[in-house]
DNA sequence: GGCGATTGCGTTAGATGATAACATCAAATT
DNA sequence: AATTTGATGTTATCATCTAACGCAATCGCC
């Protein structure tokens, strides 16, 4: 386990050559064991929503799943989609982006999650961040106001390194 | 000017005891300098949206503005709202809450705006930090990865200070 | 003041995001 | 096998937000 003072970046931003179907398949593994351990029942729907959101290493949209189940299972509503998230959520494998209603998947299941995310409003890729002098400071300026912090969410919005040197990884979703 | 190292808090929880009237119409002639100062156009609409918003402690919803407006002009559609949201937006004069589809006041118009708030879950009032050592943490990680920051969205949710007492200073939406 | 350009707003329509409530089916428990 | 629990199907609806078009008020300029 690492312990750098800096703090881990749990999900990076995709790297210039990359076979993404292996990160597919180890985050589904990853799914596969937390869940054995935690008692919960990564269902075939479950484990197909997680796999779909994994689909990219930008975040998705509920529709946009709710489009391809529809193709695949002949019927699906957007509660079919929705409790898959929210079970998914609900065992850390995916995090919601509130800032663009969207999800993504984690890289990271099973680690204390802070929540933290920097998202490139170029390619739309994101990384997952785990920076304990983060949650350090915020938690410094809480208590000096009596606030007792429950949850975090931190979304940062710039542009990655790809996109700065012109070369974007990943097409953001052309709408 | 304060210059605390602590970073400022520019929009405080409920004091004990206030005049609420006092907040909004200091509110809203900071707005009018502002606008004036940037050569923008507060309009009676946009006016009225800024005072609707800083009516309440808490997040306000466009829904529930729209519902106002629409008694008060006879005639109010989703883009009256919404567009006067967008103008305070960019103006700087209300910030809106990712996680929870909603806005607030801006405490301190013109002043660098990270956008760090405290929601407490409990009562729903939210405090707005400037916190530079936070935003430095930021800029510091994401500088080892190369990511460039535009634009902070943190949102950190708990209870504050009077609900852990146990005299909640204002009351949920019900509902 | 007149005139064109810009900006704000009304209006209609619809896209997108999310949930409630109840029915049905499958899995785990007894 | 019967019972209970949990997962999914199904229908309906609510909530949030935006596109597109046209008119009207305002601004900038001569």
């Amino acid at each position: 386990m690492s312990t750098a003072k800096q703090g881990n970046v749990l999900r990076s931003f995709t790297p210039e050559r990359h076979d993404h179907r292996h990160c597919v398949s180890t985050a589904l593994s990853k799914a596969d064991a937390a869940c054995t351990a935690s008692g919960r029942r990564l269902t075939p729907l479950r484990r197909r929503v997680l796999e779909l959101v994994w689909g990219s290493h930008t975040p998705v949209k509920a529709y946009d799943l709710l489009a391809i189940l529809g193709k695949e299972r002949h019927q699906a509503a957007p509660p079919t989609v929705y409790r898959a998230l929210d079970f998914l959520q609900e065992a850390g494998l995916v995090h919601r982006i509130a800032s663009m209603n969207a999800f993504v998947g984690c890289g990271e299941p099973g680690v204390g999650h802070a929540g933290q995310f920097l998202i490139c409003a170029q390619c739309g890729t994101v990384a997952e961040l785990d920076e304990p002098g983060l949650s350090k400071t915020i938690a410094a300026s809480a208590e000096r106001l009596g606030f007792a912090v429950v949850r975090e969410t931190i979304e940062i919005e710039g542009i990655c390194a790809a996109c700065r040197r012109g070369k974007p990884r990943a097409a953001r979703a052309t709408k």
